[in-house]
Formats: structure tokens, sequence, C-alpha cells
DNA sequence: TGCAATTAAATTGTAAACAATTTAATTTTA
DNA sequence: TAAAATTAAATTGTTTACAATTTAATTGCA
């Protein structure tokens, strides 16, 4: 078995199911004015309505350098306000408006399209979840 | 159940997973200049020698509009060269260099190592590996 | 106290992704 | 056969990702 083979790759096959995901994802998200990532953003806030980038960049495993322009564009669409903390000036608190609030309702319906849409056997998707939190879980036990 | 909370969705495990994935072969291939997609692109090459743009789309799941600037990137770093068909001027393809053929050596011990990095637990990769081929197949059957 | 180390974001630069459109060549079919 | 439809790449423009560096604030400790 030549393990080079693209077939034989373990990790082909993550990458191309997450790209179709976020596909499968963007005509949902394009009627709300969202895109995948940010989408995530604004499930961390519909949570806890005020987060520090350093708390979202644990959260989604995103540096600095991907979340600044990302949350200076929801920004600009009105979902999200940035502020520096007073207690501590390095410190940015991204806090939710009333419109990204608003637009949970709004969001509501994606998550049941997406799994319908991914495949018919839902139990097979819950097994896929709890595999991959499991390898997830294993990465980030190994960082502390 | 809030099915909107980060942690029951589906999809964002399979979205870091990859990003994580990529993370680790980024040392690795950096070595040899090559970046995720690239070392995807070899992968191809390796194995034929010769494709054209549109293979290369359907082996990948990436359109030209990705290809195009990454073929070209590629190009200039002497591992292919890029022509077009004579028979089809349409068409343009993709040949593999000595110089990206010797890579193929250099390459070869990277896929042992991401699979040690990755876990200690082999066994649970190969049926991850085997569950999200599974949703794959359901996914281009869909597309026939 | 005061300086070094650390920390949080922002910035800079490169490389994907991908929708939408364009260009040019080839096929289809009326 | 000539126009219409289709096809393959390329182009344009926007949005991630992320390494590396910079900036500014805070902490730690000599």
């Amino acid at each position: 078995m030549d393990i080079l083979k693209l077939e034989n790759q373990l990790c082909f096959p993550v990458y191309a199911l997450s790209r179709h995901i976020t596909s499968l994802y963007r005509p949902h998200l394009e009627k709300i004015g969202l895109t995948y990532p940010q989408y995530l953003v604004m499930m961390v806030l519909w949570e806890h309505q005020q987060v520090t980038v350093k708390e979202l960049g644990q959260q989604l495993w995103l540096d600095s350098g991907t979340l600044t322009p990302l949350l200076k564009r929801m920004a600009e669409n009105g979902l999200l306000t940035r502020k520096r903390s007073e207690k501590d000036e390095r410190v940015v608190n991204i806090i939710i408006t009333e419109k990204g609030e608003n637009l949970k309702q709004e969001a509501s319906d994606i998550p049941s399209k997406l799994i319908k849409e991914l495949a018919t056997d839902e139990e097979q998707f819950f097994l896929l979840q709890k595999q991959i939190n499991q390898i997830l879980s294993l990465k980030s036990s190994q960082n502390i």
C-alpha cells in the first residue's frame, strides 16, 4: 500500500469535508448576511453577549490576525461593537448588538437544515462528531 | 438542548480539525517548500505525472479560481510546467518536472509522522477516515 | 520604584478558497 | 455550415487563515 496515495491519506477527507460543509452553509448564511466564520462568532455571542478577542480566539482556535479584520467587518455590519476594556487597555471587548441578538431567530433553522443536507442518516453524524471531539480533546490536553 | 450552541454543532469540530491537521503538516511541508494544498497537487502528480487542471479540480474539489494561481506559484518554484493542450486549446496540462519527482522522496516520511502526531491511537483515525469517506461518497453520488 | 518580561491586539504580507464574470475554444443543433 | 450552447481556464474581488512583527499596556521582580 502506497501511503502517499491520496485516497489512503487520512487528512484530505477531513479537509474536503470541512470545505463541503462550509459550502452547504453558504446559501443559508448568505440570506442572513454572514460567512461561516462570522456565524461561529455569532454563536459564541448568542451564548455570552460579551467576550474578549482572546476568549473568542480560544473558543474558535483563531488568532487576532484572523479575528481583528473579521470583527471589524462584523462591526461595520452592526452585529457587534468593539470596545477597549477600561480595566485593561490591552483587552478589546466584543459586545453583541440588538441587531446581532435578533439574528439568532433568523439562524435558528439552519442547523437542522444542515444535518438533513449532509446526509439522511443523522446517526452517522453524531458518531462522527463524537470521534472528532475525542481527537480534538486529545490535542487540547497535550497543550496544557 | 440548544442546537445552536457551538459544542452541539457537528460542523465546527470538522472545521477545527481540518485546520489543526493543516497546522501539523505545516512544519514538515515548510522544509520541502510546500503548502498543504500544494502538497495535495504533488500527490496527484506523483501518481499521474500529467493531468489537466479540470482533472486536478475533480480530484481535489477545487475550481480554476483556486488552482490557476496555485499552479502558477508551483510552476515558478519549478515543480511543474503548465502547457496548453494542442488537441484542445481550452485545456491546460499540468506536467510534473524532474524537481517535482525528486520531492517525493523528501516527502515520504511525512504521512507516518502525521499519524503519530495526530494521536497515539491509529485505529481511531482509520475509523474516522472510513466514516468521512462514506459521507463524501454519499455527497458525490447526489451530484450524479 | 523601575526595568525586563509578558500579554493582548493590531499590522503586514502571503496563500488559499470561492462566487461571479470573462475569454476563448469546441460542440451541438437548427 | 453558422449561430447557440457548452466547456475549460483565467480573471476579479472579497474573505478567511496564519506566520511574523509591532505596538502598547500590564506584571513581575530585582
